[in-house]
DNA sequence: CTTTGATTTGAACGAATGTTCATATAAATT
DNA sequence: AATTTATATGAACATTCGTTCAAATCAAAG
């Protein structure tokens, strides 16, 4: 018996999984070669596949990663509260988040056609977990007579395309940081949805 | 002298872009082969080659004309006002418009880092062209005292995003009418940007 | 030091890629 | 009917693709 423990797989292994996530996000799942990732760990293309079924698996892997991450960071910051303030809460926690992890968002968002139907449809569904986090703050909003909901699935697609658009222009080095920008979004947020 | 009139180029040439624009939507650029799209066609890859010099013209061709059409149809759609009166009009062509082409704007958004360096600058300049046009919007806005703008360009960025992001989501045969989206999305965008 | 087995190499596989081109087809002018 | 030329074919090109696998490598256990 031997290499149980100290073994390089500790080490390659994840950076199979890193070195895809930033070739996806930056080229795309379709125009990136396992040779590319193979040659970003420093290791030939072969020995990808000692961590990885296949290429399809490097992406819903990254996904279903990111979207449980997120599930989960989301939970934790989760308090009871009124609608107005959960509503703050999820906002600053969502932008803070996607600005922290601009390569995954942009894959979950990106990439979701080069999924298998199966795969999809399980990405699909933790999504829809976490959209519905926010719907339910809208209704309780309304129930509250604080928040003028018409539609709230249309109104919960609204926020969080206007928030997740964040991470398109946002650059760490810029103009503003990352507490402006939170604040100017959550003004216009708390607008948009008010009475 | 012969083949002026009446050639198949007429027919072929206009096919060939919009069977590339379905597919490009519906599987990315990279993931498309110009076999598929021949065979869309209904030709062999080999004539498409009379119609476009290489896949990457195909591109940036739908990407240009779609930028060309938005922005046209943008200035045949400008009249004086108020800046309130402004953003309505921009609001519901915007919703208006993208609703009826979802194939081009999903390229549009998806494919830009799939362009040549010097195509990807040609379209990134038209579309802030189109940017600016609602940044003027919300500036004569703030002039007026009507709108709180923090950051004008932030403030553009946001709105763009949440009414783009409503191609993601409709489908003419839902729940929802286009006007009726429109109207909520007026009203959310009206709110999150006035004082 | 030898053994053991996890890890990596490097070559090979068939299939698919974008593109080219000589050849064939067919429509319109002469 | 003969000629001309735009259009399309179909085979071929050099690469690259994802994936496999026997053989080499190497670190830890005995």
């Amino acid at each position: 018996m031997a290499r149980t423990a100290g073994s390089h797989s500790d080490i390659t292994g994840p950076r199979v999984l890193d070195a895809a996530m930033r070739l996806f996000a930056r080229h795309g799942y379709a125009a990136v070669s396992m040779r590319q990732i193979a040659k970003e760990v420093g290791v030939q293309a072969g020995a990808l596949y000692n961590y990885t079924p296949d290429k399809q698996s490097l992406l819903s892997d990254l996904m279903r990663r990111h979207m449980d991450d997120l599930l989960a960071a989301r939970a934790a910051h989760r308090h009871p509260g009124t609608a107005l303030e959960k509503l703050e809460e999820f906002t600053r926690f969502h932008i803070r988040y996607h600005l922290d992890r601009s390569d995954e968002v942009f894959i979950a968002y990106m990439e979701l056609r080069n999924l298998t139907p199966e795969n999809f449809i399980a990405v699909e569904a933790l999504r829809r977990r976490y959209e519905n986090e926010l719907e339910s703050i809208l209704r309780q909003g309304a129930e509250e007579g604080v928040f003028a909901i018409t539609d709230s699935r249309i109104e919960t697609m609204a926020v969080i395309a206007m928030l997740t658009g964040v991470t398109t222009w946002y650059r760490a080095e810029g103009r503003l940081s990352a507490d402006e920008v939170e604040g100017i979004y959550w003004d216009m947020v708390r607008k948009a949805v008010s009475v």
